[in-house]
Parts: structure tokens; sequence; C-alpha cells
DNA sequence: CTGAAAGCGCTTACAG
DNA sequence: CTGAAAGCGCTTACAG
């Protein structure tokens, strides 16, 4: 591997030149820009990176910090932070998780090791005591996307999960269900929380009940969805409608509800979140909520590349979502329909 | 951040030895390795990676180039490879080319800038003069997974596609189909030869017809499925069953034919490939190939491994695959089955 | 515009 | 067992 030394002796300069005359080429003669670029080209010189950031003490890396690289929501996401980062000259690291908290940690050494210069987190199942020193602030250049710590100082993107539970269960309350049950995800996380209460807060104000067995905690996956539906399909007062705080989850009460011989739907409502391409491919399509995700990651990365270059960051972000209704989710049968006057 | 210098100063110690008690506590007095532990506990210290790889020539990392992080075919594979280096001290950067040829060639960068020690690429898409030298060997620490160079010196573990086709074909034929369709990934890419290859010489041997608009060329996404079937399903002569080269192209297949009111299984049988999760979740289920998914990563892994500490790798490992019969599956209407003696 | 020199934070032969 | 010194390959203030 040739170095710039190599390149200072076959160009006749210094080391110094040839650095300068690669990085910065106006504060370099046209004429030793050349030479040290074609001693390059012979050379087939490539720069050492490392011996660059020990230098220059910063590595043009970030880590994203990935919950599940099995949960699909995510694919866009990342493709959002790519894009941006790459824009930026940025290298992109990511840190698969796999729903392990002492995982997820495990990435944040990174930026102490100086491998990257700033967090992208996607869970903040991260004690937050890792993230934040004794004032309150970031440890380091960190921004958090989708989940978030409430009432903490770190900037973060994530759309409005009280209102987007709102709009679903005002949605089937305005279609006449009432029996409204709700698959979540692990509920000390706070999107759950935020959507559990734009859940309630929606029940409350329509002043329908919640039975406690409606309520079910799942963890994102098809097959968490398809086992809770089980439960809530065998309950003597069986919900005519279930909203699911993700799409896998909503297919599989699908299938569950398909076993059971129950009619999505006629006989039962399904509404999914987050809008992944395999809600248009489910029988029936999916109604779901549709967050806009490759923008979220784009923003996020932005976010992150502004605290990078020592901008003071806006604080939150937060992104539009859409109720998209489909096939999964009508009126309920007449007999099971809310008489109100809207 | 607190350095060796540091640490060094208050244990009362050289550099070298505090270097030496943190990475070769036998090669020191338990005294010292004591106090140098004690300081740096103390100063909170966390060594520089990048200072490190500098000195000694190795990133501990290494890329996985994806062809498309939005195909979950490669979900599981990565979850095998992260789960091999994380237990071997190595770190995973992931680059996703988008289908993006220069993309993908350009996460081979990192290598010669010392951010990685080698490349586990799941493309075959770059040009291989970027990956061979004049004499046919890699040019650096390389394995292929999944896709692969026919007749290349290149370590890489993959699936028998030519056989995985053909147990495809043998099933549909016994079942009397011989009306058989088949939706491919790029035409020129080796796994589709593959496929075809196992595709055509089965037919062969029953001596039958495949059609040349009975080949349609996709991109193994939902949507390339969907609307390749439309064509496929609205010729005059109507195939009975169609093989398709990922199960995403597969739940496009059964989209389409839903809208057009064909029946599957009863009228078109539909089989996919890679058994990904939502298999058993669309409608009906998908009857499918296995792969072997997460055992390719962690193969492909330790083979990389293997050629990283100087051991001359296994040029190439077959891993088994599995037809796995599921709904989509049955025998034609009677007018359009085959008879043959078997 | 260019060069000599220092230094980023480690590790490792080489002496002792 | 321990220390002094060199060096990995860059970049950048400092002189000139």
């Amino acid at each position: 591997m040739a170095t710039v030394k190599d390149i200072a002796k076959l160009a006749g300069v210094s080391t110094a030149t040839v650095s300068r005359a690669l990085a910065n080429p106006k504060k370099v003669t046209d004429a030793t820009k050349l030479k040290v670029q074609s001693a390059a080209d012979q050379l087939g010189y490539a720069p050492n990176a490392i011996a660059r950031s020990l230098r220059t003490q910063e590595s043009k890396t970030i880590v994203v910090i990935l919950p599940d690289i099995g949960n699909h929501f995510f694919t866009d996401i990342i493709k959002g932070i790519e894009q941006i980062a790459h824009k930026n000259a940025y290298k992109v690291l990511i840190g698969d998780a796999g729903n392990d908290v002492d995982r997820a940690t495990k990435y944040l050494e990174l930026v102490y090791s100086k491998q990257a210069d700033g967090v992208l987190s996607l869970t903040a199942d991260i004690p937050i005591a890792n993230l934040l020193d004794a004032s309150g602030k970031p440890k380091f250049p960190l921004v958090m996307a989708c989940e978030y710590y409430p009432q903490s100082a770190i900037p973060s993107v994530h759309i409005d999960n009280e209102y987007s539970a709102r709009i679903v269960l005002e949605s089937l309350v305005q279609m006449g269900h009432y029996k409204i049950a709700c698959i979540t995800g692990d509920r000390r996380n706070s999107i759950s929380i935020a959507r559990m209460k734009g859940f309630k807060d929606s029940m409350k104000k329509w002043r329908l009940q919640i039975p406690d067995q409606y309520i079910a905690e799942g963890d994102y996956s098809l097959l968490s969805g398809y086992e809770l539906a089980a439960g809530l399909l065998s309950l003597e007062d069986r919900p005519s409608a279930i909203f699911c705080h993700n799409d896998e989850m909503a297919i599989g009460v699908l299938k569950r509800a398909r076993e059971m011989d129950i009619k999505v739907p006629e006989q039962l409502s399904v509404v999914g979140f987050d809008n992944i391409p395999f809600c248009e491919y489910s029988t029936p399509e999916l109604s779901t909520v549709h967050q806009p995700k490759q923008l979220i990651g784009e923003t996020a990365m932005k976010l992150l590349l502004n605290i990078l270059s020592g901008k003071k960051p806006n604080p939150e972000i937060t992104l539009p979502t859409q109720l998209i209704v489909r096939g999964t989710t009508m009126p309920p049968p007449l007999d099971q329909r809310l008489k109100i006057d809207i």
C-alpha cells in the first residue's frame, strides 16, 4: 500500500505538500497539484482513513442502534439515514441489538473508542444513565428517532403517537365500533404508553369502556399478533375491532381470525401501524397508520449532522402521520353497533 | 478522555507497562496489574481503537455488502454473520447497496482505507475485476455468501440452486402440472441462471415445453411479482403453476391472482423461494424452498475468520435446502393434468 | 506556496 | 518483569 511518503518521494515534494495537494487543491500550485496527483495515481494511492482519524480526531462514521433487524419497519428509516449520511461523506455502522438491552448499550462503546463520532438510536431501551451526564446533557452527539425519552434533553424526531392512536380510534368509533381491543408493544416503552394514552383518551371521550382483557402486550412480531389474537378472539364478549401497534402483529391477527373462521372485516376490523409494504399484500389489505419512514430517517440524520458540526440542535421534531383505510376495517354488525349522535 | 499516558502517570509506571497490563495480564506482576487496573478504572479509561488499529494494522471490522436492505431474505443471514463476528470480537459494518452496482463497489474502499479487514459480499453484481488481481486471486480477504462468481477462486457458501429448482419442478410435475411458468430475478445473475437451468433440465427430462412467454424477469420485490403475474395470468394458454425465485414475488403473484379471481391453489399453484417468515402469513400459506439462512451467515463469517487468521480457506461450501409444501400447491384441474407413468 | 517537525494514542521489538 | 524509544500514516500550526 502506497502512503503519502511514497507519493512525496515520487513527486519530489514533502509529505505536507502531498497532503495539501490532495485535500485542498487551492492551497498549492497547479504544477505541484499535477505532480502529486499523477504520482498518487501511479502508485494507486488510497488514503489510510485510520491514520487520518487519529490525527483529525474524527471518524466520519456514525452508529445507528437498531432494536431488531427483523422488524421491517426500520428498513426505510435506515434508507433515509444512509442517504443523508453518504451525501455528507459519513459512513454508517448499523448495530443490531436483537431486542437485547445489553447488546444495544454495547454499541455506545464505538464512540468512546473513537470509531464513531455520534449515535443515532432507534431504541429507548438503553438505560438513560448511559446517555446523559450528571447535568442531564447527552454525553456525546446523540439523536433519537421513533422512540424517545420523555422530558429528556435528547434531540429526537418522531411522530405524534398519541394523536395517531386517536385518529385510529375516532375512525373506528365513527364506524360504530365500541368493543375495541388493542395489542401493544412493550408497555413500559414510551411509544406504547403514548399510543395507549391516545386510545384511552378517545374511549373516555366517547364514554366507552375498555375491559382489562382487551389489552394484550406483544413484541411486534408476526407470531405475537397471531398468538395474542387467540385469546382476544376467544373472549366471551369478543371485540369487534383490534388496534395493533404495528403491522406485523396485525397480520398475525388476520391469520388467526382466518383460522377461527372470523370474517375480516365483516365480523372483525383490524388496524395496524407503520404502513410497511406487506400491508398491501395481506388478505384483506391492511388498514393502518402511515409513518413517513424515510423522512424520519433523513431528518434524524440531518439533526445529528447539525450536532456534529457544532450547531445547537432543534430539540424535537414531530412528523405527520396519516390513517390509511384499506380492506380490514368497516362498521361492525348491526347488533354490535354503537348508537351515538355524531 | 483518558489515555495510556494518563494511566501511566497515575499508576507510576510506563505506558508500555500499561498497555501490557491491560492486554496481557500474564506478562506483568500481580501488583502492577492491580495498580494499572485501578488507575484505568478511576480515570474511566476507554482504549482508542483507532490508534490501536493504526499500530496493529487491523481494524477488527468486516464489511458485509448487502444488495438491498429492503429484501427480507437477508435478515437472518445478517443475524448469523453478526453472531459469529461478535463472538470473535469483530465489528460488522453493513453496507446497503440499494441494488446499485456502484454503491456496492464503493464499500470495497473500506478495506483499502484500512477501516475493514475483510469483505463478506452477499452480491455478485460487483465487477469481478474489483475483487481479483491479475492472477485470479482475491485482492483482500473476501467471502461470498448466497451469490457467487462461477469458476472463480473466491471462497463462497451457498445452496445448490440448480438442485433446489429441480425439487420444486419434480414436485409440481408429480402433481400433474406441465404448464409451468417462472418468475426469475436478474437473469444475468448466477443464482437465476442456476435455478433456470434446474427448471429447464427438469422440464426437458419430462419432455415438457416451456413457451418463451412463460418466463418473466423480476427484481425480487412484491411489486414485480404482482405486475409480472398480470401478464402471465392473462396468457391465452394460462400456466397452471408459477415458480417464483423468491417469496416476495410469489406473494405478489398471490395478490394478482386474487384480484383476477383465479383461485390458489385450485386453479393456480404458486411456489416461492427462501422461506421468509411471511410465508406462513399469506393466504393461502406459501409453499416454498427453505434456505438455512442463519447457518449460511454463520458459515460465511467463519470462513472469513479463517481467511483473516491466515488459514487457507475451504473454497466452496454448499448447504442443504428443503421443499416446504404449504397451501399454495396442489394438482391442477383434471383437464390440465399431465398423464404420465411414474 | 512549501517544508521540517510535531503529534494523534497506541503497541512492540529491544535492552536491561 | 519493566522502560525508553520507535513507528503506524496522516494533518497542520509554524516558519520561511
